[in-house]
DNA sequence: TAGTTTGTTGTAAATTTTTGCAACAAGAAA
DNA sequence: TTTCTTGTTGCAAAAATTTACAACAAACTA
């Protein structure tokens, strides 16, 4: 997936931050390397490009791009967090808790629960990326639950 | 909240599990302390208890009851973790992303999207807790979002 | 282009969470 | 009650994540 920078980089300076070599490298590795990216994937690619660049950057520009709504952040398997552009046409997940397995889930599926939520409790949920947390076909046949 | 030690301990074993001293403080911690309770939160409390309960057991046993759903994961701001019993009725978070605070959702408004996602995907979505995250009424009012 | 403001970064340390491994102990069996 | 098996724990080290703070540099202004 691509992005379009001119248009972020205007979104940010117009919010009174900085576009900085290191935020437009971070979010360009996310961009490349797809859905569900973890800081440390993403520190390793960016470290290759420019060594200097530490993990703690790395970490507090994840939080900050997510927080502008420029990322999303994606819960996976035990409360571990990755991140992926939040994109047009978001898509969520259902984690198995048992396997770690992934299954993508249409956004359409949310559309209504998130009009639901909103005039009910005037809350907007985020539905750049929604995951659900159980168990899949195959861990529950084996487990016998 | 109370839980029914004798029930428990009786699946556990089941299972093959061993019922240990450890994971009945720490099973008695986070129903003492009530909803979302934070692994930082449980250590302080049976630590003063039991004094040489290391952290890393608070971990894992955290992890381990969740796995056998006896406590349930829940998702609080920011990608961080609580557990709270997996009791008979659940609740759930509508997590604010801004001010991280949270709102809580009766049991009934997932019943329905569970038992759609369960004829769909085949996944049975756990629902001892969910969490959405997103914004709340004050924190879009402020952003101008 | 030079000057000024203040948002950002890197470093290092603190915190939080996970993991390997040897010693321990729960629970089943005799 | 003693023995045996193997699931669990504590310790210590590793790994992951956050934070404080001084130096730096993006971007506005003149």
């Amino acid at each position: 997936m691509s992005h379009n920078t001119a248009e972020i980089n205007r979104q940010l300076r117009k919010s009174g931050y900085r576009v900085t070599p290191q935020r437009q490298l971070i979010l360009d590795a996310v961009c490349q390397l797809g859905d569900h990216v973890t800081p440390e994937a993403v520190y390793d690619h960016v470290h290759r490009i420019a060594p200097t660049l530490s993990r703690a950057t790395v970490y507090r520009v994840l939080h900050f791009l997510t927080e502008q709504q420029i990322l999303a952040m994606v819960h996976i398997a035990d409360g571990r967090l990755a991140y992926e552009m939040a994109g047009p046409e978001p898509h969520h997940h259902l984690v198995c808790r048992t396997c770690d397995s992934l299954l993508e889930l249409p956004h359409s599926v949310l559309l209504s629960f998130r009009r639901a939520m909103e005039s009910q409790y005037d809350f907007e949920i985020d539905v750049s990326h929604v995951s659900f947390f159980g168990h899949c076909t195959d861990c529950r046949d084996s487990a016998g639950a």
